[in-house]
DNA sequence: TTTTTAGTTCTCTTTTTTATGAACTAACAA
DNA sequence: TTGTTAGTTCATAAAAAAGAGAACTAAAAA
């Protein structure tokens, strides 16, 4: 049971992506197991020897993961065992969510005018065009998804 | 030389905006300022002073969202101070790079693909799937861009 | 009933991040 | 020349995050 050196370089490369959106180290490395794995899941025990973790870690890993909606568990008949796997299904309502991440700027900058006088119109200027430009693209997303939707279906 | 509690307030959530995409809570907070002020500029000591932090702090800040292309100053005639300002210029970009981070993903699928056999072929495709939802919204977003400038022009 | 399996919870250490404060520098001013 | 202003750098303290390991639990198996 171990993983090739390509493998624990892939597993590491999304380990260090998913960190990066503020997520603990863990977390990451235990998608890029799930991805990397050919049955595409894993059991606790799996988890652990695979990644060389603690029990702890994977635990409470696996069920932050859960809590996020990116992570879900089958049984199978006769074991007691959890099979963890990605929720597949997810990854492309996750991504929008990212792009709205990204989009709530526009919210705080709202605020922003709220609080500044108009005694510096080419500031306040500059923030209200990257505002519209914020919004334009808030409503043209999801046509654009149905666009994709539409082509592939 | 106080801010309002809206505006700190603000700072604040600007603050945890910014530190979620990673930096360290005073960048945004320093962000967060320039927006606020209505001068949109702050010297090097007013920063310290209207966040309360020391100068070591203030400094490695400005040195970091400097090299992050996302703050510059200027000099005044006869004044030795620097009057330090968002570049509001690269908004935009900043927010395209922040899209391209979520694409990167598709990089790593990619090469998740290289690894795995063909035994699994259900999940094979659901990656195959996402990263065809990927590069389609890799490819549309400039188209989009390119629409919002002519229709804003 | 006792044991085993599968995972959880809690406490504590290790590591990393963030920021401080003091000493330092460079340029100009008195 | 000495002082002052405007910052920088460095060593370190304080705080937060990440994870380890042991004790614990709950359900099934023997």
């Amino acid at each position: 049971m171990k993983l090739s050196d390509k493998e624990q370089e892939i597993i590491e490369r999304i380990g260090v992506f998913f960190e990066k959106k503020g997520h603990q180290p863990i977390l990451g490395r235990i998608m890029g197991l799930l991805l990397v794995l050919d049955r595409a899941e894993a059991t606790f025990d799996e988890i652990r020897e695979y990644l060389s973790v603690s029990k702890s870690a994977v635990s409470n890993a696996l069920t932050l993961l859960q809590s996020l909606d990116r992570v879900e568990y089958t049984t199978k008949p006769g074991e007691r065992k959890r099979y963890f796997r990605l929720k597949v299904r997810n990854w492309r309502k996750d991504m929008q969510d990212d792009m709205n991440g990204i989009f709530r700027i526009s919210v705080l900058l709202k605020e922003v005018m709220e609080v500044r006088s108009n005694s510096n119109s080419e500031f306040n200027h500059c923030i209200s065009d990257f505002q519209n430009f914020i919004e334009f693209m808030k409503e043209e997303m999801p046509k654009l998804i149905e666009k994709y939707d539409r082509l592939h279906s």
